[in-house]
DNA sequence: CCATTGGCGGTACGATCGTATTGCATCAGT
DNA sequence: ACTGATGCAATACGATCGTACCGCCAATGG
């Protein structure tokens, strides 16, 4: 057998770079060439681990994905109780337009090619689906005011957050403008929680 | 002088057709010749209208934007009151998702283009202040909540209907859901206001 | 030591894109 | 009726894209 290496990791990094290029130059600038320069890599060698430039897209939105539930799992580490929980995660999304604009751009490009391919798009349904399903649970488990429905409030969220992470983005709003928005939302919704101005240091929120 | 035919209107009618093709094949699919074919008339014609690609995009940037608000402004032809028409304008932006995918799928993809693009990030910047600023005048004129900042809660209400309007495109929730939320929450910031379950006949929430 | 297998770079080619250019029909003004 | 500007179509061309293909290098097993 020949030199081993991690057929995996290979691809994510180039996908990577894929979704680097797609952020910066949107999502026609990602041609092969680009892909491979901006990996360093030669073009031959995006072929050799990508079927076509559609693998390589597809593998991209998985690794956004990916990209994406890291980060927001990484924001509710160091969380005690769903109430913190929730809120967390609702930051992490927020802050994706401040300090995640790589994923949240490409996310917005890989909207547009949801339309085209449906294997994109189910992936979009599969994962919207399931964060909302978790926020519902959190918010079920965070002692909600008596007329919110979880389920229907978890859409509100998801809603509510991803709309102000587009906000952050196109720079109409701080992410401290935004916070306060989320806080004050949330404080509507779970009283008895999170009745201080918000845990001690929420990540990532000063930068 | 030579045949008189309306400049503007032509070029309007070219810059649609590109809003259709990348609504349906993404911002890849847009090039002159389908935007051509997809016009019905000739890629020689797409030239005599625009300079380049670029005016082409910026043009068809331009015409999602008008096309937002005419269906904005048609939702709140009949609305009376602050309170009623600051419900109409959120739902209007929440059935996008459902009635008008076409300009907000092109708005996405405009998105990612807005990052590589100044012109079309200050029409960005510029639609999106203009539309706060509504917001914000309609959420102080409608008798809001002592502990509802009209800035802040512009900024919540846009980004629940932007994001509302998401879920609705990926098929997450229905309209009816997303009204339902809208409507939630409106009553809680606006107490005294809208507290029936909506007006008479909410224009196309039925469809 | 050598054959084999996979990682990898480089080149070639057909298709397509954006743009420049050309040609023709049509209508206003003299 | 002649002229010239304009609407519009068609063609031509250089650049670039995606993909196919070929060749080299390294490492492993016999």
């Amino acid at each position: 057998m020949p030199k081993q290496v991690d057929h995996a990791a290979r691809r994510e990094e180039i996908a990577q770079a894929a979704l680097r290029l797609c952020a910066r130059d949107g999502l026609a600038g990602v041609t092969i060439g680009q892909v491979a320069q901006e990996a360093g890599v030669s073009k031959g060698l995006v072929q050799h681990y990508f079927a076509g430039k559609a693998d390589l897209l597809r593998a991209s939105a998985q690794v956004l994905r990916g990209e994406i539930e890291r980060q927001v799992r990484d924001a509710v580490r160091d969380a005690r109780g769903p109430a913190e929980t929730l809120r967390c995660v609702l930051l992490a999304i927020v802050e994706l337009g401040a300090t995640a604009v790589v994923p949240l751009l490409a996310g917005h490009a890989f909207v547009s090619m949801a339309v085209a391919d449906p294997e994109i798009r189910a992936l979009y349904r599969a994962g919207g689906d399931g964060v909302h399903r978790e926020i519902a649970a959190l918010v079920a488990a965070s002692g909600p005011a008596g007329d919110v429905d979880p389920g229907a409030e978890a859409h509100a969220l998801l809603g509510l957050a991803r709309g102000l992470a587009d906000g952050v983005l196109l720079g109409e709003l701080g992410v401290d403008d935004a916070t306060a928005i989320v806080d004050h939302h949330l404080r509507r919704i779970l009283p008895g929680a999170l009745t201080r101005s918000g845990d001690p240091s929420p990540p990532g929120v000063s930068g």
